[in-house]
Order: structure tokens, then C-alpha cells, then sequence
RNA sequence: GCCGAAGUGGCGAAAUGGUAGACGCGCCGGUCUCAAAAACCGGUGGGGGUGACUCCGUGUCAGUUCGACUCUGACCUUCGGCACCA
């Protein structure tokens, strides 16, 4: 019976899909298990990339369900975004057809991985039965004032021609294409995702997810505590009467000699004396110039220009001159700071670049007295700080605060490096925002009734960083919601991001017209047990879908308020030269090739064996031979003629052997699929196998225990190779489905060996070992050890200082 | 610059305080064959020894311990993240 794995593929994906295998049901009476991987863009290719992250997580969701959970493992598509409208740019595709077109395509190729998909609840965003609820939510976020819209310097990025959330810039490059980003103040939409910082930083709500991920988002997040403290710039004669800065150190408050603020700041025009202005503007037009990578680069020379002004600290009633640099940021805090050489790294750089003072008003520990050839960063005592001299700078800290707050002259605070999260994008391929301008009502939403806004069919999809969608006028004209006149559409469309926000949702219900999702299937399913995949999401989709969860949970839309329990981030697949795949080095690896020829569950099982999922690694193309006659090597076994052997055992130790393998192989691979470790499961089973095939050839098993360990392996093998173990099951006469059977269990007391090897080492060093009796006493093992000739041989003329023993494992005998 | 993870045979890796290199690739030898491939069996960290054996060996250097790939400190390298955030 040669083993065909290509037929045996189609035979059995054909059935499952033909009897729903894969179907779940809601109502099913087991626990429940809510598996998710992320969904892929339809870029038209499955490439070996998405097997990586699909085949062992199917693999771990079927592990789920033979351990009796009702698994629900879906499956869908991202399927609004760029790479469709270039697609349209560069070959005249209309978006729309080239995506269902792609999916059409990876529908066909993710049905090759054999996965537990259930097609019913597939999700396609870039469809109105889908993207009408991204727009329903934006008008339940907008209700709850969640959603806004303002003007603000936003990111832009020149060659999608659309503006980007801060997330999705990546070193100043837009995380897409990587072109550098400049900045624009434009009027967008925004979610205040920062409202809910201090609720994001709050990961009590999750469990097993992974340290890297929650630092990612807590350093992304940037919660610092400090005070707001005002300068009063009364003498300028301005409608203003003070500068709100932002410090974490008002500790050292007395030693502000100078106030900086960002060149883009709102009262830099008012503080510019006359014989300042040149001076002045030429900085501010410099800055507009230098990109966005050099002006956020540290290491930058930090410049500034004297505005000509100075504003009065009114603690000490000190007058300090206020300077512009492009060192301080507009987005960050009040967008001006006070200046404290002493004390902060970026200060004394710039004072010792203008001349300004330095006082020390933290005496470092040991200080001498003399001048700071660096800003002392540490703690210390307060020291040419009037009142508060002799205190430590923690000491300090609070009662400076607590003395401005009484003055009213300032007041402790919270800073966030997150800012809320712009969501408008200029380009045609995304989910319409669905808000109407009127002349007398102004902004309006779309009435609920009125949904979904749909996306027309034509537009013109060259980007001209205009929104393609407002060169449409069938879509723009429309009538006020309100007042009925007439007035114009919002042409912009959503970030994409808002998709995968709750697609985790709608895969419960995904036609319901009335509802994103029924309440009886969120309170059935919900949360995610389990979310597989990259870790590059950590600051965009996770954060995200973990803002947009705790936004429908406060709307009493849902009554959880994480969306994913458990995290797992898999590695990234590398090309067999160790390099990053890609098109133009010429290591990409086409899964298909391999599937023809070996089968899916070669291709499965290999990605599974080349090391720890989470770590990635090379592909190989020798390396799956390895895998393929593994593969090969348990059909030969499990189709073999069990009459054939002896049905008494032969020799009962040796059934005894067998049988605690089997035992320890099912506790292993147990243990091993649980926390995903499957290349170690992997090779457990790979040694059972080798085990089984000797016994055979030993003649050292009879029957009864063969067709036993046949029968497991199976079983065992069923989630990382569905295909053939399905195969093989029917062949051995076992009734269908072996995807419908219970994950073996073991008995610890027949996997316990009764035979060790007691290690016996002399400082340390082994020098012997011999096979003992597992329930070995200590007195004796020590006794044998001490007995043992060559123990003795390295003994002899030394006294022995102790023995160590370790139970079930080694006598180490000290000499000196 | 800061934070984090990692560094083990020719290669992917295993072992998380107790036999370093399980399992697999590759390579070498063998069986089968006219021959080759496939398949199967055996060997395979390095040095020394005819041999029983023996010494060295988990990035480097110290330390803790009876015992360290594993724990601690410093350093080197690689990869990720952040990077004027006041």
C-alpha cells in the first residue's frame, strides 16, 4: 500500500467539506474554545509565511477540540486597503474585483492546509454586509463623544497620499511603504483612545500574554506623572497671561534659568519682539524644512533662536528669557518647557550651546561644589532652592507641588506619549465615514436607518492627496439628515485598523443584519480564548482592538472588556540563507511545490519541527525530507499486519518498555501541544516510532499492545497531520472520524520507569554509572557509590569531605 | 544612547541547578542492486591513545554551588523594540 499523500489530501479534504466536518455548532453542550489566528490581507498568494502562522495554530485548536472543547477556529479576509487601489492605478483593476478575485484564490489554497476552518463564518471586511457595522460603531463612538473631529499636525505620508495614525510610523517612515513621513494640519478624525491610557496600561484583565507585547505597550503608551506649571508672561502685554509647561521634575524648579517652546507653538508670534522677528522666523522656516527623521533624531545639535521675551518663575520671582528650539516637541505635553541645565541632559547641551546659567539645585551625593560636567540626572538634596533647601529632591517634589497647587499657579498631572488614534485616510478602498457637513446644521452623522454609507463603484482612484472619493459628486451631494438641505458627504474613509478591531465579533454572527453580533453568541463565545500571530500588531491592532473592546464595553454594547485572553506571537519564517524572504533576494519559499509532492502534513509537520514557534527560523528544502519519511515511516508501521505478531507477549519486559513509552509519549506530547512547544512533541513522536519499528523487528511485541500503540500514535499525530492520520485510521477499521476522538491520556504509574541510571560523580564529574532499582533507598545508593571500583579509583588517597544525593538521579561524592 | 531577547556540533535544535548535544538534516560506512536512486541498518562535538580509557567543550571573563548551558556580575556579538516624550 503505497502512501500517495497528494490523494490522500483531496480525498479527505473533499469529505470533511462534503460531511461539515468543521462546522460548529453554537449550541454544542462542551465548553466552549475560541481559538483565532490573525486574518490575512487577500494580497492573492498563500505563501509559506501564512502556513507558518495557520498550520500550527490549527494544529493547537485541534488539539483543543480532542481534548473535548467545542472549538471554534475561524477564518477570514483584511480585505480593504492599498495594495487594492494600486492594483487599480497600475493595471486598471477595479479594486473590488481584484480582491474578490485574490480571495477566490486563497480560499482554494488555505483549503490545501486542511485547517478546521469553518467556511460559513468567513468575514470579508471590504463587503457592505460587513463594513456597514464598522460604520455603525463609529456613530456609537461618535454619540458617546469617543469619536472627534479636529485640527492638528498630522502625519502624512507622501507616496500613499493619506495621513497615518502616529502607530503606523515607524522611525519617521510610513510603516507601509516606508517612504520618510512629513507632517500636515489638516481637520480629521480621531477616537481618543487616550482617554482610556491608564485602562490600557491595566493588563489585569489578560492572561499568557507575552512580557515583550505589554512592555511594547506600555513604553508606546508613555504614562509619566509630573506637575503643570505655569510661567507668567504678564510683562509681554498679551491676551495670554502665562506659559503652561510640563516637567516629571519640579523638584528642580529653582534652577530654570530659560523656558523653550516648540517652534510651531501658538505663542511664539506674540513673544517675538520686533528686533527678534527675522531671527525668529528664519528658525521656524528651517524647521519646516529639516525632515521629520532629523528633527526627531537625539542626537541632533540642539538649536534654538531668543524670542526677545522672558517669563517670571513665580515661586522664586526669577525672570528667564524664552527661547524657541525644535527640540521640544508640539505633540508632547504643553509643548513648552522649562529649562534646567543642571538637571535634565537635553537643557545643559542647549545652555552650554547659548551661554545660559547652570545652577545645581540637587547636591549629588559627594558633590564638591564645583561646576557639573554633565547634567546630574540622580537624586540628592535640595540646595539654592529658598524654603526647600535641605530637603531630599523627593521631599522636594512634593511639597513644591503641593505649593503651587495652593498658589493655583500649577498642579500635578499625568503625560501621555499616546496620541489619540486618527483614523481618516485619504484614499477610496476603505469603509466610508459616515458623516454629513451641512451649511446651517454643521457636522451631522448618517442616521442609523441610512446605513450602510455605501462605497460607489466608481471613482477616481489616483491618489492626489485629495480623497478620491470627493471627485465623486453622486456621492458628495446629498441632503442634511437634519434640515434637508442641501449638503456634502465626509469623503474620507476609515483605517483599516477599525476592521480588525471586533472582526472577532462578527465571526459568531457574520450575516446578522440587525446587529455586528448576536448578544446571546458574544455572551457564548467571548472573549477569545486563544490569538495567534505577529508581533508586529503590538502597538497597532492590539492596542487597537484592546481600546475599541473597552469603548463597546462602556457603551454596554458587551460585558467583557478584553478582547483576547491569551496571546501567542509566532516567529518569523526565514529563507533557507537565514535572510528575511523576499522577492528581490530570491529565497522565497513556495509552499505549494512542497504540498504537491509531499503533502500537506509533511509541510505542516516540518514547519512545526524546525524549532520553538515563537522563535522562527530558516526554511529548508532538505530539511522537510526529514519529515516526509517520518511521515512515511508511520504509514509503513500503521499499515502492517498485526496477526502477524505473537498476540502473548514474547517477552514481558519488553511489552513492559513499550508500554511505559507509549505513556510517557502521551504525557509529553500532551504537555508539549499545550504550550505550543510541537517541535518537541514532534520529536517525542518521532522516537515512539523508532521505538515501535524496533520492537517489531525484534519480534518483541505482541498484538494486543502493537495495535494499542498504533492506534495512539495516530491519534497523537491527528492535529499536526490531519490527512493521513484520517487515512490511516479507516484503514485499521476505526470508525470515522479520527478528528472526532478523545486526545489520548496517560497513567503517570505506567509511565514511571522502574530501572534508573544512577549517575555517580566524583567533584562533580561523572565517572560512573550503573542501573538501579527506581525506588532505591538513599543509604544504599550512597553505599553503592562508595562500592563502585571506579568511584574508588578516584577516592583512593583522598578523604571523602560528603556525599550528595540526589534522589532518582546521582551520587556525587566529595573528595579532597 | 536606553530597554528586552538570544548566543550550544557542519546545520535546525534538545536539556531551565544534576548523564550536554534528545529528535532531525547533512556527512561517512554497510545491506539491497549490473549500477544508481529510493528504502533500511550502523556511525558521527573536538584532541590524545592500538586499547580499556582520558583530557577539553554550551559567546568571553569572573563569581555562587558538592555540581552551572541553566543562577549572579561585567564585557563582546546578533536580533527586536523605543529613541530629544521634558
Amino acid at each position: 500500500m503505497a502512501f500517495d499523500p497528494a490523494a490522500i489530501d483531496r480525498k479527505w479534504q473533499a469529505r470533511w467539506e462534503q460531511d461539515g466536518l468543521h462546522k460548529v455548532s453554537d449550541d454544542d453542550p462542551r465548553p466552549k474554545w475560541y481559538e483565532m489566528t490573525m486574518y490575512p490581507y487577500p494580497s492573492g498568494d498563500l505563501h509559506i509565511g501564512h502556513w507558518y502562522a495557520m498550520a500550527p495554530a490549527d494544529a493547537h485548536a485541534r488539539f483543543r477540540r480532542m481534548q473535548g472543547y467545542n472549538v471554534l477556529h475561524p477564518i477570514g479576509f483584511d480585505a480593504f486597503g492599498l495594495p487594492a487601489e494600486n492594483a487599480a492605478i497600475s493595471r486598471g483593476i477595479h479594486p473590488y474585483e481584484w480582491t474578490m478575485g485574490n480571495i477566490e484564490n486563497m480560499r482554494r489554497q488555505l483549503r490545501s492546509l486542511g485547517a478546521i476552518y469553518d467556511w460559513d463564518r468567513e468575514v470579508i471586511t471590504c463587503l457592505p454586509e460587513y463594513y456597514r457595522w464598522n460604520q455603525w460603531f463609529f456613530l456609537r463612538f461618535f454619540e458617546k463623544g469617543l469619536a472627534y473631529r479636529a485640527e492638528a499636525p498630522v502625519v502624512w505620508c507622501p507616496s500613499c497620499q493619506t495621513v497615518l495614525a502616529n502607530e503606523q510610523v515607524v522611525n519617521g517612515t510610513c510603516e507601509r511603504c516606508g517612504t520618510e513621513i512629513t507632517r500636515r494640519d489638516l481637520e480629521q478624525w480621531f477616537f481618543k483612545i487616550t482617554e482610556y491610557a491608564d485602562r490600557l496600561l491595566d493588563f489585569s484583565g489578560l492572561e499568557e500574554w507575552p512580557e515583550k507585547i505589554l512592555t511594547m505597550q506600555q513604553n508606546w503608551i508613555g504614562r509619566s506623572e509630573g506637575v503643570e506649571i505655569a510661567f507668567d508672561i504678564s510683562a509681554a502685554g498679551l491676551e495670554e497671561k502665562e506659559i503652561p509647561t510640563f516637567t516629571t521634575r519640579i523638584d528642580t524648579l529653582f534652577g530654570v534659568t530659560f523656558i523653550v517652546l516648540a517652534p510651531e507653538h501658538p505663542l511664539v508670534p506674540g513673544l517675538t519682539t520686533a528686533e527678534n522677528r527675522e531671527a525668529v522666523d528664519e528658525y521656524i522656516s528651517k524647521a519646516r524644512q529639516t525632515s521629520e527623521i532629523e528633527r526627531l533624531s537625539a542626537d541632533k545639535e540642539k538649536t534654538g533662536v531668543f524670542t526677545g521675551s522672558y517669563a517670571v518663575n513665580r515661586l522664586n520671582g526669577e525672570r528667564v528669557p524664552v527661547y524657541i528650539g525644535d527640540y521640544v516637541l508640539t505633540t508632547y505635553g504643553t509643548g513648552a518647557v522649562m529649562g534646567v541645565p543642571a538637571h535634565d541632559a537635553r537643557d545643559f547641551i542647549f545652555a552650554r550651546k547659548y551661554k545660559l546659567p547652570i545652577r545645581i539645585v540637587i547636591a549629588p551625593i559627594e558633590w564638591d561644589g564645583k561646576e557639573l560636567s554633565d547634567a546630574y540626572l540622580g537624586d540628592g538634596f535640595m540646595t539654592n532652592s529658598g524654603a526647600y533647601d535641605g530637603m531630599t529632591n523627593d521631599e522636594g517634589k512634593s511639597a513644591i507641588a503641593a505649593d503651587l497647587e495652593k498658589r493655583g499657579w500649577g498642579g500635578r498631572t499625568v503625560s501621555y506619549r499616546m496620541r489619540d488614534w486618527l483614523i481618516s485616510r485619504q484614499r477610496y478602498w476603505g469603509t466610508p465615514i459616515p458623516m454629513v457637513y451641512c451649511d446651517s446644521c454643521g457636522v451631522v452623522p448618517v442616521p442609523e436607518a441610512d446605513l450602510p454609507v455605501l462605497l460607489p463603484e466608481d471613482a477616481a482612484f489616483k491618489p492626489t492627496g485629495e480623497s478620491p472619493l470627493a471627485t465623486n459628486h453622486d456621492f458628495v451631494h446629498t441632503q442634511c439628515p437634519k434640515c434637508g438641505e442641501d449638503a456634502r458627504r465626509e469623503t474620507d474613509t476609515m483605517d483599516t485598523f477599525m476592521d480588525s478591531s471586533w472582526y472577532m465579533m462578527r465571526y459568531l454572527d457574520p450575516h446578522n443584519s440587525d446587529d455586528p453580533a448576536d448578544a446571546k453568541l458574544l455572551k457564548r463565545w467571548m472573549t477569545v480564548d486563544q490569538y495567534t500571530g505577529g508581533a508586529e500588531h503590538a502597538v497597532m491592532h492590539l492596542l487597537y482592538s484592546r481600546f475599541f473592546t473597552k469603548g463597546m464595553h462602556d457603551m454596554g454594547l458587551i460585558d467583557y472588556d478584553e478582547p483576547f485572553l491569551r496571546l501567542f506571537n509566532q516567529g518569523v519564517i526565514l529563507g533557507a540563507d537565514h535572510e528575511k524572504m523576499s522577492k528581490s533576494r530570491g529565497n522565497v519559499v513556495n509552499p505549494d511545490d512542497f504540498v504537491g509532492q509531499l503533502g500537506a502534513d509533511a509541510v505542516r509537520c516540518f514547519l512545526m519541527f524546525i524549532g520553538p514557534w515563537d522563535q522562527g527560523g530558516p526554511w529548508s528544502d532538505v530539511g522537510i525530507n526529514g519529515t516526509a519519511r517520518w511521515l512515511n515511516r508511520v504509514w509503513e508501521i500503521a499499515v502492517r499486519d498485526a496477526d502477524s505478531l505473537d498476540d502473548t507477549p514474547v517477552d514481558t519486559d519488553a511489552v513492559r518498555d513499550t508500554n511505559r513509552l507509549l505513556h510517557q509519549t502521551i504525557r509529553k506530547c500532551h504537555n508539549d501541544l499545550d504550550r505550543f512547544k510541537f517541535n518537541t512533541a514532534i520529536a517525542s513522536l518521532m522516537e515512539f516510532t523508532n521505538h515501535l519499528n524496533r520492537a517489531w523487528t525484534d519480534a518483541s511485541v505482541d498484538t494486543k499492545t502493537w495495535r494499542e500503540c498504533t492506534e495512539k500514535l495516530l491519534l497523537l499525530l491527528a492535529p499536526m497531520a490531519p490527512h493521513m492520520t484520517e487515512e490511516l485510521w479507516e484503514k485499521n477499521g476505526h470508525p470515522y472520524s479520527i478528528h472526532q476522538q478523545g486526545f489520548p491520556t496517560w497513567d503517570d504509574d505506567l509511565a514511571a520507569e522502574e530501572v534508573i541510571t544512577l549517575i555517580l560523580q566524583v567533584n562533580g564529574k561523572v565517572r560512573d554509572k550503573i542501573e538501579v532499582s527506581a525506588g532505591i533507598e538513599e543509604t544504599e545508593a550512597r553505599a553503592l557509590a562508595l562500592a563502585s571500583p571506579r568511584i574508588q579509583s578516584y577516592v583512593a588517597g583522598k578523604s571523602v569531605a560528603k556525599t550528595v544525593y540526589v534522589p532518582g538521579r546521582l551520587v556525587n561524592v566529595v573528595v579532597k
